[in-house]
DNA sequence: GTTATCACG
DNA sequence: GACGTACGTGATAACA
């Protein structure tokens, strides 16, 4: 058929299809081999129905245009062109190729040129429609495609089944479909990373194009524009603009191969069509266009999966072949109590022959400082568990002590020397779920355990941000199996007994199922590191730095009880002096502790104004409300705010720290978790030492209390503003980057740049303005929340960083590409390849808000934590490569405390901190200088 | 056990 | 245009 007057040619934009097919549909995977192929369904779900929906007024010619690649020619032109842009999702790229296979099974060209994008291929082949006669119905909702409407040229979009014709792009762009070009080049695009003019939007452009006529006119005119800043922006930036141009301009001449003559609309081949359905396995859709063609619906055989790919990519080796193929059931009555070194002995020969072993211990504490081993669980494949009791006793009637040794158990010493040949074999694999604790409980028996693997970490690796990676909750999630909970066998509360006196049998049920569980775990989580790219993540941020953690909590921080004591004291004092005057003010008794009762003495019974209720009924007394009445005036706000800060400090730090001295090392002994965060950081517990105050006079006293053992100094060394950098670098901020370089003030450098005053002489108020957007973009800035944080109204905020945006170009590019990136592939990533995934990203409503804000945050805060973890990684091997003798103590995210010999301190902190100013290389080159300050002093606060 | 509050980066 | 927010943690006391 040939094209001319009457002919009507609809070009459907491929790429846009693609993507609306991948978002729409859940990730479907083709039965027999796990193959994704949910965007492939959707895609031939929707070309069947436009193809179908086709009244009187269908098309005769009819193609399908395809981007080739990511490159084009605008790539030439500018190379940061959709260079934001992330990847598409991994589960999306192989079927770009089947979405091909499937047009062209539907009888429907496939059309796509090198260098060239979809849009150009359209705007060309529609231009030839309209020079023949035809009529044009491009099928896209892609504003960049508007631009090309006008006469004989609508489009359609395919979801909403609307037509777009001049009146819906004027509503979208303001102006006729002819200036929509002049409009793009001004107002830019910041997914598809065109500059345009700087602060110039939609609705400016479009004002500006109405008065003036056209884009050249009004760069031609452009001083006479009355806006000081958009005369300067129009006038400074008319390269950048005229490039946008070119960028937005879509192509009318490619020198296509194939003319509109060759694509005539044909009705498929039922054949070839329902063939091709059928390899791809659709069922429902087989029979829906079988039955739509007038054709047998093919057969598609329900063939069972063969074996999960997991187990092909196990280690090889490792076991047997075949030996991960189904897992025994679960079964308590397999499990054996060995109670004879022969037994031990035979079941050890196991782990010889298979080359791993899962460990678990039973002990008498959470407290590895003070744990007493009651039992060993060891697995050497699923479904085979032993539990060796070695110090249960029989509690039986004798709460108060002696308790006798239960009978026909091992000796602890000769069940860890049978053991030890095991744990410390080079060629043994140990494994385990949160392996640090019982490699600390070893070490204090002279064991070193390596090499090992964790589950926890290998779960951390793989699923941060999806959920916990305690072992009842991995064994839910990923064999669905409930273990029996601790509280059984010892309680909760103040009634909880010790493990040493749970029953035998009872103990050995317990214990052996946990380490059942954690092997099965480790055959599920093994092949997966590799499959999904965290394989490095593990290998060298999680699994080294658990001995590293250990030496440290170990090694405990010396704290000076009689100081804390004395400050408690004075603390006390104050607080009495308070109390009175607060009880004064409010006319009558209460508890200055209770928030529930200062609410209602504050709002109810003195009346004041600007209480709100929270979503529990009860009165807001949070800081900030207190402050704000404190700022009118009110006098008992602002005592009981001054109440609420020593009793802090008091309760939390001065009267329970002491509490966490050990009475054996007289120094206490954090515990870092290295899977609490989402994001790579540690946490610290028992006690956190991580939140030790510093921001007031009164709180930095307790970090007096730290101090450093006889002879010897502690050294602090805080990475400077490491956030902020990395910001800088993934977000490809050249000013911030060349501050940095230039050591400037970045904060005062921001400020003179957002706000154009002068660096020299600037008030402060000015500065902490610029400090507080500069943190609020890490964070996922929004109006609000700096509103919030400066107390001052939402519109001035949101003026504050529409100017920080406008001054650093990119930024809002790359807040919008990793949200993009977390909804496609569901997870974000630090520069060191750790994922974090982002599963709220989906929802709907203010929560979405919430998720955003974090998939922002996260691979910044991520990159920093992965830094400082390379860090202390190296560090131990750095002091003993310079004989130094110092001991790393503790780390605050981006912070390390060391306790050195007084003699060593300024060389320890030298090469301390050339490790951490070099942490990142040789795995990622930071274009922007990491800098570590130094600190010492006989406290830590003298050492920060 | 949950909630409100507040200590840190 | 409205929604309702700053990111990440842990410990304590009050309260149900």
């Amino acid at each position: 058929m040939t094209l001319g007057k009457g002919s009507h040619v609809y070009l459907i934009d491929g790429s846009g299809y693609i993507f609306r097919a991948y978002h729409a549909l859940p990730p479907l995977t083709r039965k027999s081999d796990g193959l994704p192929v949910g965007a492939v369904a959707g895609f031939c779900a929707m070309l069947h129905k436009m193809l179908m929906g086709f009244g009187n007024s269908g098309p005769t010619h009819l193609a399908v245009v395809f981007d080739h690649s990511s490159k084009s020619f605008r790539n030439d032109l500018y190379e940061g062109y959709k260079a934001q842009r992330p990847p598409p999702p991994e589960d999306l790229r192989p079927q770009f190729p089947l979405i091909r296979e499937a047009t062209r099974a539907f009888g429907v060209p496939a059309v796509e040129m090198k260098g060239f994008e979809a849009d150009d291929l359209i705007a060309t082949y529609a231009r030839q429609a309209v020079e023949a006669g035809a009529e044009v119905t491009i099928v896209s909702s892609d504003k960049d495609l508007m631009q090309l409407v006008g006469p004989g040229v609508t489009m359609l979009d395919p979801m909403k089944n609307l037509t777009i014709g001049p009146d819906e792009v004027r509503a979208k762009f303001g102006v006729a479909p002819d200036r929509v070009i002049d409009v793009q080049s001004l107002a830019g695009d910041s997914v598809d990373n065109v500059p345009g003019a700087p602060g110039i939007g939609v609705k400016t452009a479009a004002q500006l194009i109405e008065e003036y006529g056209d884009l050249d006119t009004l760069l031609a005119r452009a001083e006479e524009i009355k806006q000081p800043k958009r005369r300067e922006t129009l006038i400074e930036k008319a390269d950048q603009i005229r490039l946008s141009r070119d960028l937005v301009t879509l192509k009318q001449d490619v020198p296509v191969e194939h003319g509109l003559d060759e694509f005539p609309v044909e009705k498929p081949e039922a054949e070839k069509l329902l063939g091709f359905l059928a390899e791809m396995e659709f069922r429902t859709l087989s029979n829906r266009i079988a039955d739509a063609l007038g054709a047998e619906p093919p057969v598609i055989e329900a063939k069972r999966a063969p074996e999960a790919p997991a187990s092909k990519a196990a280690p090889a080796g490792a076991e047997g072949p075949g030996a991960v193929r189904a897992m025994p059931k679960l079964d308590p009555d397999a499990y054996t109590i060995i109670r004879k070194a022969a037994d031990l002995a035979a079941l050890l020969d196991e782990a010889r022959e298979s080359g791993h072993l899962c460990i678990d211990l039973e002990t008498t504490s959470l407290d590895e400082m003070v744990a007493e081993i009651a039992g060993i669980a060891l697995s050497p494949a699923p479904g085979r568990a032993a539990y060796v009791p070695v110090g249960h006793v029989t509690g039986e009637g004798d709460l108060l002590g002696a308790a006798e040794r239960a009978p026909d158990q091992m000796a602890l010493d000769d069940a860890l020397a049978a053991l030890r040949e095991i744990l410390v074999d080079e060629a043994i694999l140990k494994i385990g779920q949160n392996l640090k604790y019982d490699l600390k409980v070893l070490r204090r028996h002279g064991i070193d355990v390596r090499p090992f693997d964790d589950t926890m970490l290998m779960s951390y690796a793989l699923d941060s941000g999806l959920g916990g990676h305690g072992m009842d909750e991995l064994s839910e999630r990923h064999l669905g199996h409930r273990p029996v909970p601790i509280k059984e066998l010892i309680g909760s509360g103040k009634s909880a007994i010790t493990f040493d006196r749970v029953p035998i049998d009872k103990a050995a049920t317990y214990a052996a199922e946990d380490a059942d569980v954690t092997i099965r775990l480790w055959h599920k989580l093994r092949p997966r590191l590799a499959a999904e790219r965290v394989s490095t993540v593990y290998h060298t941020l999680e699994r080294p730095l658990v001995p590293v953690l250990a030496d440290m909590e170990l090694a405990g921080i010396l704290v000076d009880r009689d100081l804390l004591s004395r400050l408690s004291n004075g603390f006390a004092q104050k607080m009495a002096g308070l109390e009175d005057e607060i009880q004064k003010l409010a006319g009558r008794r209460f508890n200055v502790g209770s928030p529930k009762q200062l609410g209602e003495i504050l709002f109810e019974e003195m009346g004041l104004e600007g209480g709100v209720k929270g979503k529990a009924g009860a009165w807001g007394t949070g800081a900030d409300v207190l402050e704000t009445l404190a700022a009118q005036g009110h006098d008992l706000p602002a005592r009981v705010l001054d109440w609420r800060a020593l009793s802090k400090l008091k309760s939390t730090y001065t009267d329970a720290l002491p509490n966490h001295i050990n009475p054996e090392t007289g120094r206490v002994h954090t515990s870092f978790s290295l899977a609490a965060t989402s994001t790579g950081r540690l946490a610290s517990t028992d006690p956190n030492l991580q939140n030790i105050p510093v921001r007031t006079e009164e709180g930095r006293q307790i970090r007096t209390a730290f101090v450093a053992a006889e002879g010897n100094v502690i050294l602090s060394l805080d990475y400077s503003q490491i956030e902020l950098r990395i910001f800088a670098h993934m977000a490809g901020i050249d000013a911030l980057k060349k501050a940095f370089r230039d050591g400037l003030d970045i904060h005062a450098m921001t400020a003179s740049e957002v706000f154009g005053v002068p660096i020299e002489g600037m008030d402060p108020m000015v500065r902490r303005q610029a400090k507080a957007i500069n943190f609020g973009v890490i964070y996922g800035i929004s109006a609000f929340g700096l509103a919030n944080n400066l107390r001052i109204p939402q519109a001035e905020a949101k003026a504050f960083i529409d100017a920080y945006f406008e001054r650093f170009p990119g930024i809002r590019a790359y807040m919008d590409t990793t949200k993009q990136t977390a909804r496609d592939q569901g997870y974000v990533t630090t520069l060191f390849g750790r994922k974090i995934h982002t599963p709220g990203i989906k929802l709907k409503g203010p929560h979405r808000g919430f998720a955003e804000r974090a998939a922002i945050n996260a691979p910044i805060q991520g990159t920093a934590a992965d830094v400082i973890r390379r860090a202390m990684i190296r560090i131990p091997e750095a002091l003993t490569d310079h004989k130094l003798s110092g001991r790393m103590l503790l780390q605050v995210h981006d912070e390390l405390l060391f306790e050195v010999p007084g003699d060593e301190a300024d060389k320890t902190a030298k090469v301390v901190k050339a490790v951490m100013e070099g942490a990142a290389a040789p795995a990622v080159e930071i274009s922007v200088p990491l800098v570590v300050d130094a600190g010492k002093g006989q406290s830590w606060a003298e050492a920060h």
